[in-house]
RNA sequence: CGGGGUGUGGCGCAGCUUGGUAGCGCAUCUGCUUUGGGAGCAGAGGGUCGCAGGUUCGAAUCCUGUCACCCCGACCA
């Protein structure tokens, strides 16, 4: 971006004495991460209700930048810009399957004639639609339209201000085109528009790996910002740049292991061992081993569940992961969706006397086997492997169990937890984890939308062909809360040049009206020179609170005007950062080239 | 939905254990002083103590119910 670009030829004048807002001096009790705690205390948010918030003068003004940045690198790769309503009716919800699927989430209303709306989640049947209504030739292809629109879902608890709310501005794309092909290069063109867009926004991030879940489709990569305060967990992979969200990392599958001089299987007795803790005291008590001790890892735990699926049926499967590990409920459900699962209950247990809780094995489970219950391990599981697992009977379990020998499973599944120090799927490095706030989503959605709405056009040969589509999204209020949370210090928000409501905050302190004068000048002059300028022209406050607000308020280059200007000069200096003295005639374009040079 | 917590002027809180008719700081308003790091003095306005029942001569305080909000976990940009 140049820098021509970033300031207008005339640049806006907000005087502090009249600007709409009001600084708190403490922090707000309900706010919790710096983000939300900061943009309330300096004016720039109000909550309206949970998880709703209104927007004052000042967070408008960064919104609408950072909303400026999107629109910029989105219209750089031909997307246009649409907008749809955001109340709509039932029905393409309805063909889409969604109304149901969506579930509580969804903000549902009726008219006075009770008829169904609803306050749209994300927007894929309406783009799938509109472009159905008009485009019908492969000739009309590629397409890629965007809006920048306020969504809404009911969440179950927002949190943490911004990040997380009922109410969110949302940029939302549509890539459509006829093949797989079209479709990876509207995808790559929209992974690298994300990769500019995020890197002028001003927060670290890192893309990701992700599972498709909610939208289904295949390839799939996320955008988190870097913060300890993210909800997203990823794992990544120093050595190869290997990284992935939790739901979406993969565990390296071992080479198999021979058997063929490994000891035959045998049934012992282990009473009272319905827990891994109490099975591996068990085994180094009476059955220890000469090499090492016993540990969690050389067992097998299955873990049963009940699938729901979204018509109501229901499934029995069992997992089998090495006994260290826990299954993670993130990727269970990443892995099932969209089936909802829970835990086997004492009632299930009941209903299927063959399975022996706490002493489950391979041996009653698997479609082959007495349960029928479908049998699905971890990677790890691999042919030539020995455990130690349940032998289906209260107090007994088995010692070397082969897999590939004694038992095979009906296929493998990625849902034991990840820990820091597991192996890198690609090599040799090993995974470390960090946390991240989901700021971006790109992913290659196929055809699920255009099936279901019937979006086709012909091709080249006059037949009629399916489109498929690319989804991608950015979370925009939520940036500038990432945004918040990258750039501020104990004392208050420290925005980047180009996101920041105004590049420059003039404070007027001291006695008479001479200082008021000058700074006046000044800010008059920034403002001439196409410089955004806050001006603190409030009387009778102390500088105190003046130089307060301005650290709050967070703009990134401060000029004071006062003491110094009984010997002719008045003080430059960036929000974090060494302050310099300069002659009043020269502040203007002293503080134009320092702004010039954070925009840059 | 499970767990924890909180509801008292615009904001942040005390008071509740041990009932007696509401207080502190900030903010706001007036006047004077002050002006390079959240000023001083004097004065002022503003609260159905979340709501509904109950106990009591008397309830912010005790009891019951209810609602709301916040935080931690399961869902998502």
């Amino acid at each position: 971006m140049s820098i021509a670009s970033a300031r207008q030829p005339k640049g806006d004048l907000l005087r502090l004495s009249h600007l709409f807002v009001r600084t708190l001096r403490e922090d707000p009790a309900d706010a919790e991460v710096a983000s939300h705690r900061l943009l309330v205390r300096a004016g720039y948010i109000r909550r309206a209700a949970p998880g709703i918030y209104t927007w004052l003068p000042l967070g408008l003004r960064v919104l609408a930048k950072v909303e400026r940045i999107v629109r910029e690198e989105m219209d750089a790769i031909g997307a246009q810009e649409v907008h749809f309503p955001a109340l709509l009716p039932r029905e393409p919800y309805e063909q889409s399957g969604r109304w149901t699927e969506y579930g509580p989430n969804l903000f549902r209303l009726q008219d006075r004639k009770e008829a169904d709306y609803l306050l749209a989640p994300t927007h894929e049947e309406m783009f799938t639609l509109l472009v159905k209504d008009l485009y019908s030739s492969y000739k009309d292809l590629p397409l890629s339209l965007y809006q920048i629109q306020t969504k809404y879902r009911d969440e179950a608890r927002p949190r943490a201000g911004l990040i997380r709310g009922r109410e969110f501005i949302m940029k939302d794309s549509y890539s459509f085109d006829v093949d797989d092909a079209g479709l990876d290069a509207s995808y790559a063109k929209h992974r690298a528009a994300y990769q500019r867009i995020f890197d002028r926004m001003g927060f670290e991030y890192v893309i990701v790996s992700a599972h498709a879940g909610a939208m289904g489709g295949s390839r799939s990569e996320e955008f988190l910002a870097k913060s300890a305060i993210g909800e997203d967990t990823y794992v990544e992979c120093r050595e190869c740049g290997y990284a992935a969200n939790v739901e979406a990392a993969r565990t390296p599958v071992p080479a198999a292991v021979p058997f063929d001089d490994a000891p035959a299987a045998h049934v012992e007795e282990t009473p009272g061992t319905p827990t891994i803790d109490t099975l591996v005291d068990h085994l180094n008590e009476r059955f220890g081993r000469d090499d090492r001790p016993w540990t969690a890892a050389d067992t097998l735990k299955n873990v049963l569940f009940r699938l729901t699926f979204p018509d109501g049926t229901t499934e029995a499967i069992a997992i089998g992961v090495p006994g260290d590990r826990e299954v993670d409920v993130k990727r269970m459900e990443a892995a099932f969706y969209p089936a909802e699962f829970a835990p086997f209950g004492d009632e299930d247990f009941a209903a299927r006397p063959a399975l022996a809780k706490g002493y489950i094995g391979p041996g009653a489970l698997g479609e082959e086997n007495e349960s029928k219950i479908r049998y699905l391990v971890d990677p790890r599981v691999v042919d030539g492997t020995r455990w130690v697992t349940g032998a289906d009977r209260p107090g007994r379990h088995v010692v070397d169990l082969v897999a590939g020998r004694d038992f095979t499973a009906d296929g493998t599944i990625e849902v034991a937890e990840v820990r820091p120090g597991d192996p890198c799927p690609n090599g040799d490095g090993v995974l470390t984890t960090a946390r991240g706030i989901e700021m971006g989503h790109v992913f290659q959605l196929g055809r699920k939308f255009a099936d279901a709405l019937d979006l086709k056009v012909l091709d080249v040969n006059g037949k009629a062909v399916t489109v498929t589509m690319g989804s991608y999204g950015i979370g925009v209020t939520r940036a500038v809360a990432a945004i918040a949370e990258d750039n501020h210090d104990e004392k208050g928000l420290a925005w980047p040049a180009h996101v920041a409501p105004a590049h420059v905050h003039v404070v007027a302190t001291g006695k008479g009206s001479e200082v008021f004068e000058a700074a006046e000048r000044i800010a008059a002059g920034l403002v001439d020179a196409g410089v955004e300028v806050i001006y603190d022209d409030r009387p009778k406050v102390s500088p105190g609170v003046k130089f307060a607000d301005a650290e709050l308020l967070g703009v990134p280059l401060l000029v004071v005007v006062g003491r110094g200007l009984a010997d002719g000069v008045v003080e430059v200096r960036p929000r974090a950062g060494q302050a310099e003295q300069v002659p009043v005639a020269d502040a203007v374009d002293v503080a134009v080239a320092r702004v010039d040079e954070l925009l840059g």
